[in-house]
RNA sequence: GACUGAUUAGCUCAGCAGGUAGAGCAUCUGCCUUUUAAGCAGAGGGUCCGGAGUUCGAGCCUCCGAUCAGUCACCA
C-alpha cells in the first residue's frame, strides 16, 4: 500500500496514542448534552455559568496552537463551535503529556474527539468552549481536504464533481452546507407523505424485481434468477402494480419508489431515481390536478416558508392554481399548426416543415410528442398543466370523454421540463388490451421502448378496476427544482458513476518473493512499476539503468544491483 | 457519440520563448497561555495523467490513449 507522508505520520501518531494506553477507537459510547449551535444560541454574556457543564462531540477541522494554549474548531451535525485548549487545565498535575503530546502532536485535523468543559467569550468575542477534558473517539487517518474561509470568502474550497460524489462523506464533512439539500430532499418527502396520509391513503411496497418490466416506456437493466432460470428485469415503474392494489380495494395507495432505466446519463437522468406514484379510486384527473397542485404548494412552503422559489436566474411561482393547456392549443400557439384530426402523413409533414427530426419508427403519438418536446415545453417555465395528449402515446389512459382521439391526460411543467404525470386510468379491459396490441405493433416497428404485454395485469382489469386517477412524479427533479441544484448529482448522495479506475498494485512482498532486496523494492516501486508483470516486461538493461539513476539522484545510499542481478529478478 | 477545456505536492492552484518545478494551506522541527484564513523561524514532500515522437534538452511542441467537466446529440 503507498502510503502519503501525511498518512505515514498519522498512523505513527496512532501507534504512538496506543504505546500511550490511549485506545483511538474507544469502544463506549460518549455522553453529549449540547449540540454546537445550541451553545451559540443559548450562550448569555450575563449568565455564562447556565453553559457550565457542557459536553459535546465533534470532529476537529482546524488547529491553532500557541505553545501552551490552543484553539480548535470542533464540528458536529450542526456546526462548528471553537474550542479552547490550556495546557494547565488539561493536564492539571506534573504530568502534561496530554497537551503536550497527545494533543499537540498526535491529534490532527479531521479526528472525532469528545469534550467537557464549559461555555465563554473569548476577548475577539467568538462564543467559545474553555475545554476541561476531552477524549478521543476516532483517529483519522487519511487527511481531509482543508477548507477555509474568511469574511464570508472560501478558500481552497473542495469543489471537484468527482471527487465530491465519489467520496460524498468528504464532501459533507468540509461542505456542511450540502447537507442542507439532503435535509430539504427528506423534509420534501415527508410533505408529500404527511399529505396523502392524512387523506389516509396507504403507503405501499411493489416489486422491485419484475419479471415483465411494465408502466413506462423505457430500456429496463435485466438481470438473471438462477433457481428460476429465467429473465428479470429491475422496475421502470410500478404503475402496473399499484392498481392491481386498487383493483384488490384499496382506495388509495402510493410508493416512493426507486425505479431503473438502462439509458443515458446526464445532469437529469441517473440510471437509478426515486418517483412517486400515487393513485385513488373515484377520482379522475380533474381531481389530481388540485390535487397535485396543493401538493406542490404545500412542499414549497414546507421547505421555503412561501411559494415564491429561487430557481438559478428565475422565480418560480408555485402559488396554486396552475394554467391547464391542451396539448393541441399548446402546439397550435407556439407553432401555428392545428394537429387536430392529422393524419401520420400529415403530422411527419408539419415536423418536416418545423424542421423537427424524426425517424420512421415514429406513430402519431411519438411525432406530436416531438412537436411538443420541441417546440412547446421550454416555453413552460411556471407550473402549468398541460392536458388532454393524444392516444398514441398514452397506452395506459382513459380515452377522453369528448374527444377519442385524446386521452384524460395531464403532465406539470415546469421550468420547461416536465415533473409529473398522471391520467384517469384505463379500466377497460378490452380497451387496453387492444392499446398493448398496438404497442407491440410499435416494437415490431423497431421501438425498443413500446411495452410489454402484461396478460396478468389484464386479467386484473378484468376483474374491474373502480374509475381512478393516477399521478407520478420524479422526487429528484422535484428536489432538483425546490433546492435549485441543475444537477440530479447534486440531489443524490451517491449518484452513479463510472467504477473508478485504479491501478493494480501488486504486494511488495511478491516483489521479494523474486529474490529482489526489500530496499530495492521500494526504489522500483518509486520508479512507477507496481506490477510484476510489467516489471518483467522491462528491458533489464534499461532497468537496471533506471534503478542505480534512482539510487544516485534521490541519493539513497543503496548499493547498486549488477546487471546480472536485475536479469535474475525479472528472468 | 461529437466538440471544447482540464489533468502539476495531501488540498487549492501558478508556471514558460522548450533549459531537470513554484506559492498558499496541510505536514514535520522550534518559539508563542484568548487566537481566528493566528503569527514568526526553519525543513521535508512531485513517475508535472499514461504512452510514443520531435529535440542536445519536453510540464510546455506533435500524435495516440485514459479520466473529468461543460455544451450538443441520444434518452423521460
Amino acid at each position: 500500500m503507498h502510503l502519503s507522508e501525511q498518512e505515514i505520520v498519522r498512523r505513527k501518531s496512532l501507534q504512538a496514542l496506543r504505546e500511550l494506553g490511549v485506545n483511538p477507537y474507544p469502544e463506549a459510547g460518549y455522553e453529549t448534552n449540547v449540540t454546537s449551535d445550541e451553545i451559540l444560541s443559548r450562550f448569555d454574556d450575563d449568565k455564562p455559568e447556565a453553559l457550565k457543564s457542557i459536553s459535546l462531540a465533534g470532529r476537529i477541522m482546524s488547529r491553532r496552537i500557541m505553545g501552551n494554549a490552543s484553539f480548535a474548531e470542533l464540528q458536529d451535525k450542526a456546526g462548528r463551535i471553537q474550542l479552547y485548549f490550556r495546557r494547565d487545565d488539561i493536564c492539571p498535575g506534573e504530568d502534561k503529556t496530554k497537551y503536550n503530546q497527545i494533543f499537540k502532536k498526535y491529534l490532527d485535523i479531521g479526528d472525532i474527539i469528545g469534550i467537557k468543559g464549559y461555555a465563554f467569550r473569548t476577548k475577539m468575542g467568538e462564543i467559545s468552549v474553555h475545554v476541561e477534558d476531552y477524549t478521543i473517539l476516532s483517529k483519522a487517518i487519511r487527511p481531509l481536504p482543508i477548507v477555509k474561509e474568511k469574511d464570508g470568502k472560501t478558500y481552497d474550497a473542495f469543489t471537484d464533481p468527482d471527487q465530491r460524489y465519489r467520496q460524498r462523506y468528504v464532501d459533507l464533512v468540509v461542505n456542511p452546507q450540502i447537507k442542507d439539500v439532503f435535509t430539504k430532499r427528506t423534509k420534501l418527502i415527508n410533505t408529500m407523505r404527511d399529505m396523502f396520509n392524512e387523506h389516509g391513503y396507504l403507503e405501499v411496497e411493489t416489486p422491485i424485481l419484475q419479471a415483465i418490466p411494465g408502466g413506462a416506456a423505457a430500456r429496463p437493466f435485466a438481470t438473471h434468477h438462477n433457481s428460476l432460470n429465467m429473465p428479470m428485469y429491475l422496475r421502470i415503474a410500478n404503475e402496473l402494480y399499484l392498481k392491481r392494489l386498487i383493483v384488490g380495494g384499496f382506495d388509495g395507495v402510493y410508493e416512493f419508489s426507486k425505479d431503473f432505466r438502462n439509458e443515458g446519463m446526464d445532469r437529469t437522468h441517473n440510471p437509478e431515481f426515486t418517483v412517486m406514484e400515487i393513485y385513488v379510486a373515484y377520482k379522475d384527473y380533474h381531481w389530481m390536478m388540485d390535487f397535485t397542485e396543493e401538493m406542490i404548494e404545500r412542499v414549497a412552503i414546507a421547505l421555503h416558508g412561501k411559494t415564491l422559489v429561487q430557481l438559478g436566474d428565475k422565480e418560480i411561482e408555485f402559488k396554486r392554481p396552475y394554467p391547464r393547456i391542451t396539448m393541441t392549443d399548446a402546439i397550435k400557439t407556439h407553432t401555428g399548426y392545428d394537429i387536430t384530426g392529422k393524419s401520420e402523413d400529415e403530422l411527419r409533414e408539419i415536423c418536416k416543415a418545423l424542421d423537427i427530426e424524426i425517424d420512421p419508427s415514429m406513430g402519431k403519438g411519438k411525432l406530436i410528442d416531438e412537436i411538443f418536446g420541441e417546440k412547446c415545453e421550454p416555453h413552460y417555465i411556471q407550473p402549468t398543466f398541460i392536458i388532454d395528449y393524444p392516444k398514441e402515446m398514452s397506452p395506459l389512459t382513459k380515452k377522453h370523454r369528448d374527444n377519442p382521439d385524446l386521452t384524460e391526460r395531464f403532465e406539470l411543467m415546469v421550468n420547461g421540463k416536465e415533473l409529473a404525470n398522471a391520467y384517469t386510468e384505463l379500466n377497460d379491459p378490452i380497451d387496453q388490451r387492444e392499446r398493448f396490441e398496438e404497442q407491440l405493433k410499435l416494437s415490431q416497428k423497431g421501438d425498443d421502448e413500446a411495452m410489454f404485454i402484461d396478460q396478468d395485469f389484464l386479467r386484473a382489469l378484468e376483474y374491474g378496476m373502480p374509475p381512478t386517477a393516477g399521478m407520478g412524479i420524479g422526487i429528484d427533479r422535484l428536489a432538483m427544482l425546490m433546492t435549485n441544484n441543475p444537477s440530479i448529482q447534486d440531489v443524490l448522495f451517491f449518484p452513479q458513476m463510472k467504477p473508478e479506475a485504479k491501478p493494480k498494485v501488486d504486494e511488495k512482498s511478491d516483489f521479494v518473493a523474486l529474490g529482489i532486496p526489500e530496499e530495492w523494492v521500494d526504489v522500483i516501486f518509486k520508479a512507477g512499476f507496481t506490477e510484476i508483470d510489467a516489471l518483467k516486461a522491462e528491458n533489464p538493461n534499461k532497468l537496471h539503468q533506471t534503478l542505480c539513476g534512482m539510487n544516485k539522484k534521490h541519493k539513497l545510499g543503496l548499493k547498486n544491483p549488477t546487471q546480472d542481478d536485475v536479469k535474475d529478478w525479472i528472468g
